[in-house]
DNA sequence: ATAATGACATACA
DNA sequence: ATGTATGCCATTA
């Protein structure tokens, strides 16, 4: 499947997410100049294990910081496992310090930063 | 080409 | 503060 260069721009950003941070589906989708897109990013995440390499995925959570891909993972404590390994403290499937956490696109990978 | 779906986000009651 | 409703985008059927 070809991916198209919208789930190409997306995988990008995921790819560029440090570990130990997060980002919202609303940053990325807004870093693509699609602030409302935030449907359109989770869908190509949702593909985002259809494509090679393998997305961090488990990095890229809601705008509250909650797991909502818990359910797409095999296992919800699976995703929560990944993100505390990284550094990311998680407690009933939310982040905690979301802020301190999160990495938007749109400042990291700014031109002036 | 049209309709329905979805790992979201925001607004309103 | 919580719950319900609508919008927006791209993909899939």
């Amino acid at each position: 499947m070809q991916e198209p260069n919208f789930y190409q721009r997306v995988y990008d950003v995921v790819r560029r997410i440090p570990a130990g941070r997060v980002t919202s589906y609303g940053a990325i989708a807004a870093y693509l100049e699609k602030a409302n897109a935030a449907r359109a990013v989770g869908y190509a995440m949702r593909a985002s294990g259809t494509v090679f390499p393998p997305i961090p995925a488990h990095r890229v959570l809601n705008r509250q910081g909650i797991l909502t891909a818990r359910d797409q993972f095999a296992q919800q404590n699976l995703m929560q496992m990944m993100l505390e390994s990284e550094g990311v403290q998680v407690v009933n499937h939310q982040v905690v310090d979301f802020e301190k956490v999160f990495w938007d696109p749109v400042i990291e990978l700014s031109d002036n930063q």
